[in-house]
DNA sequence: AGGGTTTCGTTGAATGTTCAACAGTGGTCC
DNA sequence: GGACCACTGTTGAACATTCAACGAAACCCT
């Protein structure tokens, strides 16, 4: 035989383009968004995020779990960033009643009103530094790619992969 | 009039399900990356970046601000990271001879090795989590789009971004 | 030459994230 | 019903990143 299973099979110049092109890209575009959520809305990113997941479901609450899921983080980062939210009031957390060991967290009406002010601040900068620049179709391509990215990530850490 | 400047374009919900999986996705892919990287070669990927930084350029040596410029870091957290490598001797620290003030990052013969040795399970998990997964042109729309996205944020923020 | 400004890289503290260990509850099996 | 195992969410320490402030060198201007 000539190849063996270890040898490595590189990336062209091109694929390595896009490669560098989305690490450097991704900081520089989180970073912003991060930082004119802090600065105009004293938010996070990853805070805006939460606060979006328990605004879209019944009740405005969600078990811990669940709310980790969603936002792909860990359960403990979940429980700081949480912690820190309803020191500000944004959120609180209860006990779950059909499960003793849950706990829900629940959307206050002051975190409801900090992300209706917010979100404006937040699409208008995921437009103008991302969706606005680019191809319809090339932005539906980063879409189908990550949902590739996502759904064998998902897979490959079962379920309640949540980490 | 019937719109003003401050009225919100919200995102439709295809651009929506895209900005989602890219969030999660990039998440996950990286966390899955960091993990392999740790855990096979004791290395991040902030510190892996830099080395192939340093491993491409002449003299594989370079001025820290030009070091943290190409990977769109803060000048203090490549002083950290570069801080961590040299302790584990992946790097060492040189003064500027042209410029009193400068420092030279030098990649050692030690992180060359480490490098080239992480380099093949790197290249692996990028191809196995993204590259491999998807369609060659929707790739290529990957890279397009963060070109754009790094191009009007380093305009943004004039060259010595580095924030 | 000399004062003001800018750039360089570092520093230490504040902030955020990861990691391993844990207590408490639920589920299962006998 | 008790032993065992799995799951939930939290905790505190270790680690990484951000932020503001700084000293030193270079630059600029006259």
């Amino acid at each position: 035989m000539t190849t063996n299973a270890t040898e490595t099979r590189w990336l062209d110049a091109e694929q390595q383009r896009s490669w560098r092109a989305y690490l450097v890209g991704t900081t520089l575009l989180m970073d912003r968004l991060d930082r004119d959520l802090r600065e105009q809305h004293d938010l996070s990113v990853p805070e805006y995020e939460i606060l979006v997941r328990l605004s879209e479901v019944e009740g405005r609450r969600m078990r811990m779990a669940v709310l980790a899921a969603s936002v792909s983080h860990s359960r403990s980062r979940v429980t700081h960033t949480v912690a820190r939210m309803e020191k500000d009031g944004l959120v609180k957390r209860t006990a779950c009643e059909s499960d003793g060991r849950g706990v829900e967290a629940v959307l206050t009406d002051k975190g409801m009103a900090v992300l209706e002010a917010a979100a404006p601040t937040h699409v208008a900068g995921v437009r103008q530094h991302l969706v606005d620049l680019v191809d319809e179709e090339d932005f539906a391509a980063v879409g189908r790619v990550f949902n590739a990215v996502t759904d064998t990530l998902i897979e490959a850490n079962p379920e309640a992969d949540i980490r």
